[in-house]
RNA sequence: GGAGAGAUGGCCGAGUGGUCGAAGGCGCAUGAUUGGAAAUCAUGUGUACCGAAAGGUACCGAGGGUUCGAAUCCCUCUCUCUCCUCCA
């Protein structure tokens, strides 16, 4: 959510900013709103002063008529208070759906560009690997080997599910053991099992809901959703809280499985196991300063490159341009791995700084000071900037596994970091 | 799922219709005291919004109601705890 005051007082700022994504916003509507609710706030709270005054006069007690004829001045009062209140109550609910909608604006730096087309690749990493065979897809690989089971998935849920087996299964929790490993022990991240389910209100909160509920699983009876990723739980652990300055940054490391309808992409990369209506990953969440966060973006950045550079996997880092940034995000960096099997570059991880954004909609706020942080009022509470990142994706991950590290005999060489969650073993298969 | 109890400021905890934004304690901040610290004493200590300011408004789990006036009375909901039931 962006803040009411600066759209007020920078109304330009936000204009070019809103421009830059390419998307068309009513800011006009959105001032006028703000000027009702504000008028609309101070003729109610003037009223209510005068009826709060003469509430207090009545408890005084002068004569017997008096306070007869006080209570009839006051409930007239009241008539009209009510009356202001309703209208104001409408108005600041019109204000606050148009600006739930509002999208994030982008940070300066983001290249402006129209759509995925305009992204720009920052940077290469890794060395691709020669085959000295022709490498197959994972979903041949897969199969043939007899860990990616497609038919009985969708026997058992449906298209876009599957199953893993044997070794493949394995592969898949070493892969999770081995990120939440490299995140907790070298990155300093504190490891979170999430709830998957959640109430509405945490979807708000990271900016999923109101606008993107289409792409959201839930239970209609308890109004329970399903993440689509553990930034959700993970984010919303701290809402509605004043941290304390001196706990920051504070960074969270969680796997979880996502749900995601997919209700657009319908028809699109329906081979293999690149895209699922639910999938496993190792999320990165990060709560800062807001002094710090682009920094803090690089290095969460890092820290989900170096999964990728521990496997040796090679890949690129791409850097989204105005028109293809997400709602929330301020600024975003893909990393995407090389897939020799199916001859593409993979999306793995997104890695984004929200800003203020989600922190204004989630209430997640610090104070400077010590211990309880209630220090006289001297410091000012602020928003802290959230980040987060996939520290990877699960399913796309297992793929440049499979795909780079296949044997022309159906086997898989085990990347050597792999290794140890195979008690050793060179090779599986 | 059934029965009961509860939800007050950073924490503990008082408060059953007006002088309560809320006693008291703890914690914290500042100052005094000290060679330094502890202890002690004094003062101060919620959030949000409106306003240039003075000041005002709202908030005692959430939402509604009664009343001139609600932390206090009524209704609905959410959450927590205890017991039973069920269950991985």
């Amino acid at each position: 959510m962006l803040d009411l005051r600066q759209i007020r007082e920078k109304t330009d700022e936000v204009r070019d900013g809103f421009a830059r994504l390419g998307v068309a916003v009513d800011l006009d509507a959105v001032l006028a709103l703000d000027e009702r609710v504000r008028r609309l706030k101070n003729e109610s709270q003037t009223i209510a002063a005068e009826q709060n005054k003469l509430s207090k006069d009545i408890a005084r007690a002068p004569s017997p008529e008096a306070r007869e004829a006080a209570k009839a001045v006051g409930a007239a009062l009241r008539q009209k208070i009510e009356g202001l209140v309703a209208a104001l109550g409408v108005a600041e609910g019109e204000l606050e759906t148009k600006l739930l909608e509002l999208p994030n604006l982008p940070h300066p730096s983001v290249p402006v560009g129209k759509d995925d087309g305009d992204n720009k690749i920052v940077r290469e990493e890794g060395v691709k690997r020669s085959f000295s065979f022709a490498p197959v897809p994972h979903w041949d690989f897969g199969a043939q080997a007899g860990i990616i089971d497609f038919d009985r998935g969708v026997k058992v849920s449906g298209s876009r599910f599957y199953l893993l087996k044997g070794w493949g299964a394995r592969l898949q929790r070493a892969l999770i053991s081995l990120m939440l490993d490299l995140h907790t022990q070298k990155h300093g991240y504190t490891e979170i099992l999430p709830p998957f389910m959640v109430r509405r209100e945490s979807l708000v909160g990271t900016g999923n809901l109101p606008k993107f509920g289409d792409n959201l699983y839930r239970d209609a009876e308890e109004d329970f959703w399903f993440i689509p990723t553990a930034e959700v739980p993970v984010t919303n652990m701290y809402r509605d809280e004043i941290l304390d300055g001196a706990d920051l940054p504070i960074k969270h490391v969680a796997y979880s499985a996502c749900f995601r309808r997919e209700q657009m992409a319908a028809g699109r990369d329906t081979r293999g196991i690149k895209r699922g209506h639910q999938f496993d990953k190792v999320e990165l969440v990060k709560f800062v300063r807001p002094e710090t966060s682009l920094d803090e973006l690089t290095g969460l950045l890092a820290d989900a490159e170096d999964v990728l550079k521990v496997l040796e996997l090679p890949y690129r880092v791409v850097q989204m341009c105005t028109g293809d940034l997400s709602f929330s995000a301020m600024v975003k960096f893909d990393l995407e791995l090389w897939a020799p099997g199916c001859n593409e570059w993979l999306e793995v991880s997104s890695c984004s700084n929200f800003g203020e954004f989600q922190a204004r909609r989630a209430k997640i706020r610090f104070k400077d000071g010590k211990g309880s942080g209630k220090d006289g009022g001297k410091d000012k509470t602020r928003f802290v900037h959230t980040l987060n990142g996939s520290g990877l994706a699960l399913p796309r991950t297992l793929i440049g596994v499979l795909e780079t590290y296949q044997r022309a005999d159906g086997k898989l060489d085990l990347p050597v970091a792999l290794r140890p969650y195979f008690g050793g073993d060179e090779v599986v298969g």
